[in-house]
DNA sequence: ACGATATGTTAATTTAAGTTAACATAAAAG
DNA sequence: CTTTTATGTTAACTTAAATTAACATATCGT
C-alpha cells in the first residue's frame, strides 16, 4: 500500500515472525492437497503472484488475501478465536478493575426507519 | 491495493465473517486497555485511520497493520497456530494417502533452519 | 453549561499493490 | 532426452491504500 507504513517496511520481530509462519503454513497446506500456485490462486481470486508473496510472509499483502487462502484450503476456522474478548485474560483483568463501562455507541447517523 | 482483488472486493461470507470478528475483538481489547484509537494506532505505526479501517474489518488493508494491532494489545501469539501443520488433518490425510513425500526443492533455494 | 477528548468525514497527495504479458529455469512425467 | 508443468523474474500499467490537514460532531468530566 502506498505511503507503507512502518509496521508494514520494518515489522516487529514477533509480527514478521508470524508473517512467516503463516507463509510456510499456507505452503505447506497446499502443497498437501497437491494444488499448484495457480490452482489455489485462482480459487482464491488473486494472481498467483500474490499467493507467491503470501508465502513469503509479504507485509504489505491485503489481509483479505491471506484470509481467502486460508478459505480456499479449509482452514479458515483456524481464525475465529483470535483476539477472542472471552480467552482475553489481560483485558478481562483489566476491565474489571475499572468502572463496569461497556461498549460507547455513538449515535448513527444512517437513519432508515 | 491497486487492482483491487475479488476476494477484497466482495470476499466470500465466511472471511467477511472473520474480519468483521477480528476488527470488534480489536476493538473490545482497545477499549478494555483504556486506549485511544490514536494511543493505539500510534504504538502500532499506523495513523488512526488506518486503525479504523481495521476495527471495521476492512478487507483491503495490509495484514501487517492488522497483526501489529494485536502485537500492540499482547494478543499476536493467538496467531501462531493458525494453518498449522500439525493440526491440519485434513491435510496430514492427503499427505499419508499420497506418496510419502516432502516439500520440493528448488536448486537456487535452499531451505535451511 | 463549558471545555477537553475521541471519533467521524472529507479532500488532496503520494506511491506501491496487484494485474497482465513475456520469457527463464527447474523438476516431473513421458 | 524431450515435453510438460511449476515457479521465478522482469517490465509496464492502473488505481486505490495510507498519510496529512482541516473541520464536524459526539461523548465525558467538571
Amino acid at each position: 500500500m502506498p505511503r507503507v507504513s512502518k509496521i508494514s517496511k520494518s515489522p516487529p520481530a514477533a509480527v514478521e515472525d508470524i508473517l512467516n509462519r503463516l507463509g510456510r503454513n499456507i505452503r505447506t497446506a497446499r502443497l498437501r492437497r497437491k494444488l499448484s500456485r495457480e490452482e489455489l490462486a485462482e480459487r482464491v481470486g488473486i494472481s498467483r503472484y500474490v499467493l507467491a508473496d503470501i508465502e513469503k510472509g509479504k507485509p504489505t499483502t491485503a489481509i483479505a488475501a491471506y484470509l481467502g487462502a486460508l478459505w480456499a484450503l479449509g482452514l479458515i476456522q483456524d481464525m475465529r478465536e483470535v483476539a477472542d474478548p472471552d480467552r482475553d485474560e489481560e483485558g478481562k483483568i483489566l476491565e474489571r478493575a475499572r468502572s463496569p463501562k461497556t461498549a460507547p455507541k455513538r449515535k448513527t447517523l444512517d437513519d432508515d426507519f
